[in-house]
Order: structure tokens, then sequence, then C-alpha cells
DNA sequence: CCCCTGACACTTA
DNA sequence: ATAAGTGCCAGGG
């Protein structure tokens, strides 16, 4: 586990529920406000339920992508958006 | 060390 | 508004 992922998962730990953070805003927080595409890779990669990765949505406001079905990340942000 | 990949973002056509 | 191209960062082979 690379310093940076732990940051990532540190910061994607931190978005409570019902909202939602960009990877740019992610990247930024991490200290790498260019890093968004590697913010992602370490989402990616990271398969902990820890992480609610799937409040990481793209700077579109589109969902992306997730590691366990977009759809799934689809539903579940619209249940804690709820 | 160089090349490829990837859940992105921005610019231009 | 949509599609395609380019730029970016980190990790792995």
């Amino acid at each position: 586990m690379t310093r940076f992922q732990e940051k990532v998962y540190n910061i994607v730990r931190t978005i409570p529920c019902g909202r939602t953070m960009a990877y740019a805003e992610v990247a930024k927080a991490v200290g790498r406000p260019r890093a968004y595409r590697a913010v992602g890779n370490a989402l990616n990669k990271n398969y902990d339920p820890i992480v609610p990765c799937h409040r990481v949505i793209r700077s579109d406001g589109k969902i992306g992508g997730y590691n366990r079905g977009q759809k799934l990340k689809e539903k579940l942000l619209c249940e804690e958006t709820r």
C-alpha cells in the first residue's frame, strides 16, 4: 500500500453520508490537485468496504465507475442522498 | 529506466 | 450539447 493510496482512502473515508466528492477534490485533498487519475487508480485497486468509494464521483456530476458495478454505486448514492 | 494502463479533466472541433 | 484528442499522476511489468 503506497502513501498516496493511503491518503486517498483516508480522505474518502471522511466523506459523510449524502455527500459526494469529485476525483479532483480528493486529489487536491491528498495534495496532488493534478493526480485525479492516480486517485481513480487507487480507488479502483481498493476493495476495502471501509472506504466509501461510491461517494466519489466525476466533476461532471456523473457516476463514473465502481469496482462493484456502477449500477450499484448509483443506487447507493441515490439511497444515501435521499 | 521505459512503456502501458486507468473509476479523470479540460480544450477544441 | 456531444465526440474526439491531449495532458496529467501513480503503479506495475
